[in-house]
DNA sequence: CGAATACTTCGCCATGTAGTGAAGTATCTG
DNA sequence: CAGATACTTCACTACATGGCGAAGTATTCG
């Protein structure tokens, strides 16, 4: 798999509240799927699903003990999809003016270059 | 829109190459519709598909000059979607974190296997 | 053994996304 | 005015996601 898939199937695993819910539940401790299950509204499968697609992801990982499935948190995808987002720090920490300006700027340079 | 919603739009947005792509097109410089269309192989219906989910997620602005129509970066919600990331920086960074530690252990052995 | 527990899988339906070709609306350009 | 340009919308297909109830598989308890 590579960087745009792994980068693909993070954001898409992260859309969905009930997942993020479920991360931020395992952040605090790991848990059994049951007991992941529990705090929503929604029936087993529905969770089966998150977690195949969490799963799937590399957000999570499961191992079996007798009947019960712990579920631990695995995040380093996550760190390269924030490395990704990273890139555009510059955009939410400059002043509307001055990313205005440079907007402006590129903008005649290219309308120039273009004739 | 609640913080919820407007992360559930703002991961939705990342998970597609084609608007990622566009995204940091956008990071160098504002464009046209068809500029950012032409890099691509798909035709411009799906582009503007593309940016209408970009425009949902509140990622990008558009104005309109004559027949030509600019768009911009606007990257606001990724900063928030960043910082719901951050919360799992210790994660990624702590090599006491009984987590981490297992996933090294996990790694460790992937590697001997591997060799 | 028989029943309860903890998942798991199955078949189904509704909705959203990603793409297409065709047609429509403005806005320039010759 | 006629035609090219730059989008925009429409109608349609295909597939993935998110949910359900029902049924199935192990495991543990009484």
């Amino acid at each position: 798999m590579n960087q745009a898939e792994r980068l693909d199937r993070t954001f898409a695993a992260l859309t969905d509240p009930t997942r993020r819910a479920i991360l931020a539940r395992l952040e605090r401790a790991d848990a059994s799927v049951s007991e992941l299950a529990k705090p929503h509204a929604i029936k087993l499968p529905a969770i089966m699903k998150h977690l195949g697609i969490l799963d799937d992801a590399g957000l999570i990982t499961r191992s079996k003990t007798g009947r019960t499935v712990t579920v631990r948190l695995s995040p380093k995808p996550m760190r390269e999809a924030m490395e990704w987002l990273r890139r555009y720090e510059r955009f939410w920490n400059t002043s509307l003016d001055r990313l205005t300006a440079y907007a402006e700027a590129k903008e005649t340079q290219a309308r120039r270059s273009d004739k």
